[in-house]
DNA sequence: CGGCATCCTCTTTGATACTG
DNA sequence: CAGTATCAAAGAGGATGCCG
């Protein structure tokens, strides 16, 4: 049977490396141009639409993301679920599978970081962005005491950063009452702010306006892979 | 000057998708078609010769690795080493930033792992990819002890497994004096044995050749990402 | 032989226009 | 909103040629 599958893989135009290869398997399913990015885009928002994936893949020609979702859907990446009326429009989520590819997406952003030019280009940034690193390079000190929450705006958007109780942070879109703290500026002020990266006096100098209990930032430490 | 230097970038014709995204900065230098499969050779045995590398790439067109090397060189992935005479030729190697890529590889490798067929297609096989799954999933639990020193044949190839006072471990190719263990048979199945996923009575069963101390495979554990 | 460069064909992509 | 359709340009793959 499994040989079967694989028969029908090879035959149905998926190009493959050939190779007996962990590492080339993977990338036979997700090397493909725009994929990963794709899966980024649904990590960060998972249950969007094909609108709101075009407009957080700046750049992608509409008939490749056609395509790629299509594809992804076969290689069990993504699941389509039809919206509830009155909405009548069609959400795209990641599948356990898919989910699967945090890490991945994670080692690529640790590795990238440093390639990021330093002021970032309005042109080719989404506000939501921001959303990734946080989630997975920032965890609670002290899971244990009350959740953190905090409001955060750069450009327009506002978005909630929260911590659950296994250490981990989210971060949601909209904005929250009484946060502990609210944060406006440039995104990579607001990241470099939160891993501890950047001094707060320094960052306010930079531009960044901030306001509430600073000393809850305290409790936020940068994943190993970071802090290391 | 980074100025500069992305302007350049941008207009060498290095396609870039154009994202301030640590993700999208990363694809843009690593997520053109073979170019991780030419780091992961590179990773299981750096310092290698054009012709090792295209032996190592099963299905690589020639023109392609000449094409690929050229830019990971220029991309400050890897270094062209002229090899000490009377050898007269070329050799490859991974720069610091080249080996950065390893938790990319391996988070690949684990994501992959999944979609290997059981049974291994010998075309598109070479002996030496053992190494590299041995060396990023396998620890030694008591690196203060002895190092252990583990004879691997599968195919005509032998390695030697080693570990290292750190509790990893590594591979190298060519045969051992006295070793602990010899091991024979199919990779996947070595694997298996030595990551603890297939007891020794099954995998003998299966037709893999076990001689020495088998009480050493205790010492052995899988990294976290693969335990989990 | 090792390390490419050239030539050619085929596939993938990117940009734009169009549709239910 | 959620895609198709079309078409030009770029990239991948394969064969072969060249040169020290």
């Amino acid at each position: 049977m499994l040989d079967f599958i694989f028969y029908v893989w090879q035959n149905i135009g998926m190009r493959s490396y050939g190779q007996h290869c962990a590492v080339a398997k993977a990338l036979d399913v997700i090397g493909d141009r725009w994929t990963l990015l794709i899966v980024r885009e649904l990590m960060i928002r998972d249950g969007c639409r094909y609108t709101d994936l075009r407009n957080g893949l700046p750049g992608i020609a509409t008939n490749l993301l056609a395509e790629r979702l299509a594809e992804m859907e076969a290689a069990g990446l993504l699941e389509r679920e039809a919206a509830r009326p009155p909405v009548a429009t069609t959400l795209f989520r990641l599948t356990a599978r898919g989910r699967e590819l945090e890490p991945v997406i994670a080692a690529l952003g640790i590795w990238g970081a440093p390639l990021l030019p330093r002021k970032p280009d309005k042109a080719g940034f989404r506000d939501h962005w921001i959303a990734l690193p946080i989630r997975l390079y920032l965890r609670d000190r002290h899971p244990e005491r009350e959740p953190i929450r905090i409001s955060i705006r750069c450009g327009d958007e506002w978005l909630t950063l929260a911590t659950l109780g296994d250490g981990s942070v989210e971060v949601r879109s909209g904005s929250t009452n009484s946060p502990h703290l609210k944060l406006e500026g440039n995104p990579q002020m607001i990241l470099s702010v939160l891993l501890g990266k950047t001094q707060i006096a320094i960052a306010e100098g930079e531009g960044l306006n901030i306001a509430g209990d600073v000393g809850i930032l305290q409790r936020f430490r940068p994943v190993p892979a970071i802090a290391g």
